[in-house]
Parts: C-alpha cells; sequence; structure tokens
DNA sequence: ATGAAAGCGCTAACAC
DNA sequence: GTGTTAGCGCTTTCAT
C-alpha cells in the first residue's frame, strides 16, 4: 500500500504544526481562514484521510461490531445478516462478519481473538455444538468483562445479556391451530433440529396447541431425525401412517424434501395433507405447490439486534438487559387448505 | 466495556517499566526469569490482551480484509463469502464485510469509508449497478492509491488489479453442447442477468455452441428479461413456440419458474424440453425433477481469491496482476437427458 | 537485567 | 492564530 498522507506531511509542506493542521481540517475557529484555506484545498487534493486505527486508539472506539453466525447459507440467518448490516451501515458501524459454522471452537476462538480492542461489541447466535455441550464459559468470560453483547435466535438463559428472539412457540402453536382449524386431525412434527433451543420451544409450542384442542399427543407424531440419518427413509417410516394428515416442518428443508416425498406417494396436497415449514426462504416459495410457512421476519430481527446494541454501545439503553421477541407471521401458500 | 488492562497497569503493578512488562511477557531473553514468571502469570491471571489497535497502528498493518458483496441471499455469493471466511481466518485475517446490495453508491461509500487505514484490502465482487453504469473511478481510486484487491466473478477491464472469475463463457458452451448431444435441436437461452459481465459471457458462450454445431443462432431463442418484467408471462410467450426443446437458464431463480410453467405446460423433463441452469444452490435440487446444473464452485472462488490477496499483501505474488480463471462443471441430474 | 525515549497518527488542553 | 505537550497502548533501539 501506497503511504497515505498525513497530518504531519501537510504540517511540513506549510511548515505549521501538526495541531495547526488538525484544526485547520476540522475547521476549528481558531486558525485564520487564509492557513484554514490553503491547507483544507491540499488535504482535498492529496485525497487525505484521517487515519482510523490511531482514531480508534484515541477514542477507544472502533465503530465496529463483531458479527457471529452459525452459518450464511441458512436463508434465516442471511436475511438477519442484511438486517444488521444495514442497520449498521446506517449508524455508521462497520461489522467484522464471521461465521461459526455451527462449531463451538470456531465461536470460542473468534470471541477470543476479537475482545482485544477491534470491537465495541458482539452481535451473535450460538453454535449448534455450543448448544448441545452447553458450554457457554467463553460468553461468560465475555460478559464477565464488560463486552457489550446481543444475543439473537439461538440463545440462552445462562448469559445475561439482550436478547432478540423469535416467538418460536407462539409460532408452532398458530401454525398447528391453522393446521387443526382447516381440518387436520393427525398433525406429524418434523425435526431436524430438535438439539436446538428453538427447536425444542416449537416443539413445545405445536404440543400446546394440540392441547388446546383436546387432541393427545402421539409420541409416533413427533418425529426427530438426526442430521446423520437418512431423512428420506426415515420419512417414509413415518408416512407409512396413513392416517397423518398434517405435516409441521421446524425448518425448509426438510419441508420440501416431505413435499416430494408425499408427491411420489400420490397424495394430494393440502387436501390429502398439509404442509407448513419454519422459515420463508426461496425454497418453499418455488416448488408446486408453493409451501405455507412461518415467517420469523429475519431481517427485522437483524435490525432489531444492532439497534439494542448501538443503543447500548452509545449509553441509550437501559440499565437492565432487555429479551425482545418477535412474533412470526403465517404467510398462506397452496400446502394448507382455506379455513372454511 | 470495563476497562481492559494495559501494560502500564502491570508495570505499575511491580514498579517496572513498561518496556520490561512488554518484553518479558514476549519471553525476551533480556528479562530475567524471576521477573518473566510474576509478570506473565500476573497477565494470564488478568487475562491480559495486548491492544490490536495499538498494534495496528504501530505496524501498519490491521490484519482485515473488506469484503464487499452484492447480494449475501444469492447462493453463490454466499459460497464465495464462506470460503473466503475459512481461507482468512486460516490465516490469521479477519473480515469486515460489506453488503452493496447492488447499489453503486453503497460499493462506493463502502470504499472510501474503509481505504482510512482500517483494512489491508479488499476483495469485492461489482455491484449490478455499477456494472451497468460503468462508473469504475472509486475502484480506479483506490487502484491509484495503491490499495491492493481482488476482484471476483463480476470484474471490468478497466481495472488493473488480481482477479478471480468463473468460466462462464467455457460453462455456457459446453452446457449447450451438453443439450446438443442429448438430442435438444432448439435450444432458448433465459438471461435475467444480461446486464451483468457474466451474463454476456454466458451469452458468447452459448452461441459459440450452436455455430460449433453448425445451428443457426435464432434471436428470437435469446430471451432477456428485466427485473421489472414479469417473468411468467415472458415465459410463456417464449414457450408459444412449441419447438423448443432446451432451455439453458443464465441463473437458478429463472430455471426454477420456468421448470413450473413447463410443468403446468404439461411438457415432459427432459424428454420434452431439457433445463440446464447456472449456479449450484439449493433451490435446483429440491425441486422435482432435479434440475442440471452448473457449479461455479463458489467457495473455491472464495478461497482462491482469500488466497490471492494474503499473497499479495505477504508480498508472496509476482508484481504483474494474475486474473485466475476457475472451471465450471456440469452437474447432471434429472432435467437433462443421459447422453446415448 | 532494566529503563528511557521515540514513534505509529491523531486530538485536546494549555501555553504563547 | 499558532505551537507545545501529553497521551491513547504498544514495540524497539539504545542507553545504563
Amino acid at each position: 500500500m501506497k503511504k497515505r498522507i498525513t497530518l504531519k506531511h501537510i504540517a511540513n509542506q506549510f511548515d505549521v504544526s501538526i495541531a495547526t493542521v488538525s484544526k485547520a481540517l476540522s475547521d476549528s475557529y481558531e486558525i485564520s481562514t487564509k492557513t484554514k484555506d490553503k491547507i483544507q484545498q491540499y488535504a482535498k487534493e492529496h485525497h487525505y484521510q484521517p487515519n482510523s486505527v490511531a482514531l480508534s486508539l484515541l477514542n477507544k472506539k472502533t465503530k465496529t461490531i463483531g458479527v457471529i453466525i452459525p452459518n450464511i447459507m441458512n436463508n434465516f440467518f442471511a436475511k438477519v445478516f442484511v438486517g444488521i448490516e444495514e442497520k449498521a451501515t446506517e449508524n455508521g458501524y462497520s461489522l467484522i462478519s464471521c461465521i461459526s459454522n455451527e462449531s463451538h471452537e470456531k465461536e470460542l476462538k473468534t470471541m477470543e481473538l476479537l475482545k482485544n480492542g477491534t470491537l465495541d461489541g458482539f452481535i451473535l447466535s450460538l453454535a449448534e455444538e455450543t448448544q448441545v455441550k452447553g458450554q457457554y464459559l467463553h460468553l461468560k468470560n465475555a460478559i464477565n468483562e464488560g463486552v457489550p453483547m446481543v444475543m439473537f435466535d439461538r440463545v440462552t438463559d445462562e448469559i445475561k445479556c439482550d436478547k432478540v428472539i423469535v416467538d418460536d412457540f407462539e409460532g408452532a402453536r398458530h401454525a398447528t391451530n391453522h393446521l387443526i382449524k382447516t381440518g387436520c386431525k393427525r398433525i406429524a412434527l418434523i425435526s431436524v433440529i430438535d438439539n436446538l433451543s428453538v427447536g425444542k420451544l416449537r416443539a413445545k409450542g405445536y404440543e400446546e396447541a394440540l392441547a388446546e384442542n383436546d387432541i393427545e399427543v402421539d409420541q409416533k407424531l413427533i418425529v426427530k431425525i438426526g442430521k446423520r440419518e437418512d431423512f428420506e427413509t426415515a420419512m417414509k417410516i413415518v408416512l407409512a401412517d396413513k392416517s397423518i394428515d398434517g405435516l409441521l416442518c421446524l425448518e425448509e428443508s426438510s419441508a420440501v424434501q416431505s413435499l416430494e416425498i408425499v408427491k411420489h406417494l400420490n397424495y394430494i396436497i393440502p387436501d390429502d395433507i398439509s404442509i407448513i415449514c419454519f422459515t420463508n426462504g426461496k425454497l418453499p416459495q418455488y416448488v408446486s405447490p408453493k409451501i405455507t410457512t412461518i415467517s420469523q421476519h429475519g431481517k427485522y430481527i437483524g435490525e432489531v439486534a444492532a439497534k439494542m446494541l448501538i443503543d447500548r454501545l452509545e449509553g441509550n439503553s437501559e440499565t437492565s438487559f432487555q429479551t425482545k421477541v418477535i412474533k412470526t407471521s403465517l404467510i398462506e401458500r397452496e400446502s394448507t387448505k382455506k379455513i372454511n
């Protein structure tokens, strides 16, 4: 990189002190118009830009937020990231981003690495492995050191900080109720994310809806499929039960895959079987029939999380930590029957 | 943020100078074992971490790379980002990321903002608007100022820097040839990205393949659909020509949409009509029939781009700029006939 | 074996 | 109106 021009260069250029140049460029009343003019012009011509690293050192603020995302290929997280990015930019913050790739190790290393002054604060969602292992020491340390932090979506009660979460329980409850209202009697829950906090909450919402409607929970209908199992095989076994007439899938890939399997089994959708899934990405919209989804408003969550952190960084927030719960929306499409 | 511990604190603690502490912590032979031991232990106990901003100022290196991506919701770019992230982390670099959102203004502002010492270099792909307008001044400025830069995918000849590009021409040529070899006679090109450099290259590859096979290019089969036009309407008009038996879609959404339209028209895929599209995301794999795609190896491109930049930053690269061309792969699935 | 001093680029309090 | 000084946190050269 070509050496960039500094205050010192300009000062030498005009035989004035560095301080004078600094003041001239900030248009201080202390400096004569003549001096200011020539210095400002020179600075402009030579594309002077204050060195932000020096400013960061001085101000002890970097105007940079660290973002740790489990997986950017996941539509929901990508949307959240877009929201964070937008809000951050709007407020003059940059983003240092890291993909934990669901690895505890990577999450931990990143936090250690970035807690050193590079960042003003963190926004993060827990890696799957972190949630499974329940190892939150790195987060507790950060909190103890006073690192401002906002967690979203995949959170834990063990860490006291600001949080933004999806109303997963209510989303699942509402979706299940919708299936029931449209005539489904035997609704299966398809979860490939039962190891995540959000997966468990969604399952609870499903059970709650059944209870409200006096439908007994049939454990056979609560299908938990692990990452290593073959989804198709597992689903075919489930669908051997021909009485199943509704599917609540806890994320989109399993819904799209289920849709294909169901179609091959010659079910008519939504008449024979209805499908609703979480995460309103492209996948459910582009298949045929289009799948009814529960939107988690990812982008909005990102915006809220960023706003919360920035407010805290700039001292505009209450002293106590807050948890904001974002309501989901049911987006009705072709995989569910209309009410009435 | 609680004040973090500095060399000065430690120095006061033991009534030694800052320099001694610094040396002790870097295990210098100049310092007595006794002093080193107590200082190192104290530092560990109090979680001392060197302030990276101070180090950046000193070393004039931030070990940070700026990444400007047009749209993170795009599967290809998301993959590239993953690749960049992996390679960067591996080499001890952090990423400051920005989504230009296809806006020229945002791209330009970001570059201006980050050229101020925060970054060691840039990796970027041009915003659509930048390519359409052909305004590259911000990039030329950056190059003139000696900012190390690697462009990928959406590049321009006007900027002299390291580049990583997809072999779009060859990918389209190969795919078109594949369609021809499997019996397609009338192949339509469906482009919703004709304003992008890559879109134009792919179209050229298509034409080349036709020429090689002595098939005359029929302009009616070269379908360019703008963002604002209704895709479905446009496609239905195109498909009024019942002689069309092959579709080369230049990106995945249009392919999936076309697939649905074609299915509704009661064509049998691939017998009546074959489809191939660029970008090997989830979409083409989850629909039925699964669409044959051209993989651009997004993640690999990211890795290569990151490696190129890091090599240049660390002085391991040739002086002249290089352009690496990554070959595409055809991933055969159900939307094309088998050869023989 | 330890420390003083300079310097990375900048701002701000305080002279003159 | 302009300059001097100190300091942000750190490393390194050069004393002692």
